[in-house]
DNA sequence: CAAGTCATCTTGTATATACAAGGTAAATAT
DNA sequence: ATATTTACCTTGTATATACAAGATGACTTG
């Protein structure tokens, strides 16, 4: 028996839970009484309780007791993860093509995502990631000049535009949204689209410690790209 | 200063990463050096350390020491609320319509994703999601009745079928996928759409500790409705 | 009877201590 | 010189203990 025995604890509650012996709301017992039960001190099974609530399996609240969370209580996540992982993952040929790479005047919008003067100079490239040589996701991004200095003399084919961005201003917070949108014409090109079809589209703003580094768009045709998700009792 | 103490150091590490101080996979000061720095036990130190690495802010190698996670490793997460709560945490009017609610006889992608017999009876509902009278979603659900027998019978108006069915096959783990679709002709009715439009669709299994308990299609238009997730390093 | 107090349960914070186990580098033996 | 041992750092597990603070119900007091 070489498991610890904070894991053990846990592992008779979550089974306990998975199983449905254990209903949502229902009272579990209190440190004291788990560490009685398997005779370990009261900090151990404390341990296994609050890990099990850091994972947001159980609730707590002082002079009540510990209780088993109600399942609407967990957020369901959804996972963005880097296509390139994504595609090496399932065993396809990985590869990129550069289309765009370019300073230009940012145009209002642009200028706000970036938090820039409108009409100052920027940097935009746009690359397309492949599956087995079929457009898989066009990657449009616009990048602040200050904060990456060199964007326009690097190899896209060898290092992501992201990983670069990773070295040159180490990153501190990224935004997301999702949305499902109709490609332009100039998009369904990229894309080698023959039928116009609806697109996800993920729009991701990064910071660094000095500022807004860049704003990207993600867009993949609907019949070829989807995000999953699971959440699960599991730990 | 009634911040507890192990706060305190989270609060100093996390200043130190935010503010770039501290670079991606830079050592961090061992359990002993903080607990020294900071006048606490090394036990306190230590639940600092711990926690900002559950976080995922940094991470930990026995023998080796902490070191500042790289962003990199950090996967992007979006989250997937229940729109009732969406709607009412930005002061909209929200209200559900029931357009069906039925036995069918499951053709075999139903009965598969149910996992039941094909051409058995499962439960259907249509619902609409309202904000401010306006359609913003379309919840088609399927539903296990072995697992929900009086499914048939609830007032959805009153209480949404996730909510119902959490009470009576409490829930242990759902999946959800999210894609870009073209709305079919009935599906626009439904939404109220005169042109047709891209819409995000988000398929969402559930399970029970008993099987599979329900398989819903979430659809919204891409104009009205978008996911939206955040990751940074606070805390 | 009602209001406040107290005892006793709960979780939360904090410390001191002990030993296990992984990793590195310097000291030692071959 | 090379290989092995040893010392010393790190994190990981586990215990015993103390007091703080929230919640509840019983008991006491007005």
């Amino acid at each position: 028996m070489t498991i610890p025995k904070f894991a053990q604890i846990k592992q008779f509650i979550v089974n306990n839970i998975r199983s449905g012996a254990w209903l949502e709301n229902q009272r579990v017992a209190s440190e004291n009484e788990l560490a009685e039960q398997f005779s370990v001190s009261r900090m151990t099974a404390r341990r296994a309780l609050s890990e099990l609530t850091e994972a947001g399996i159980l609730t707590r609240s002082q002079g009540l007791g510990t209780f088993v969370a109600s399942f609407k209580s967990q957020s369901s996540l959804l996972e963005i993860k880097n296509i390139a992982d994504e595609v090496k993952a399932r065993n396809g040929n990985y590869s990129c093509t550069v289309l765009v790479l370019e300073s230009i005047s940012a145009v209002a919008p642009i200028a706000i995502a970036l938090g820039v003067e409108v009409d100052s100079v920027v940097y935009r490239s746009v690359l397309v990631h492949n599956e087995n040589e079929q457009p898989l996701q066009v990657e449009e991004r616009f990048v602040n000049p200050a904060l990456a200095t060199s964007y326009l003399q690097q190899d896209f084919t060898a290092l992501t535009p992201h990983e670069y961005l990773s070295s040159v201003a180490p990153l501190t917070e990224a935004r997301h949204t999702v949305e499902a949108i109709m490609p332009n014409s100039e998009m369904c090109q990229w894309l080698n689209l023959y039928h116009e079809e609806p697109c996800l589209q993920v729009i991701r703003r990064t910071w660094s410690s000095s500022g807004i580094v860049s704003f990207a768009r993600l867009v993949s045709p609907g019949s070829k790209y989807r995000l999953g998700g699971h959440l699960t009792f599991k730990k």
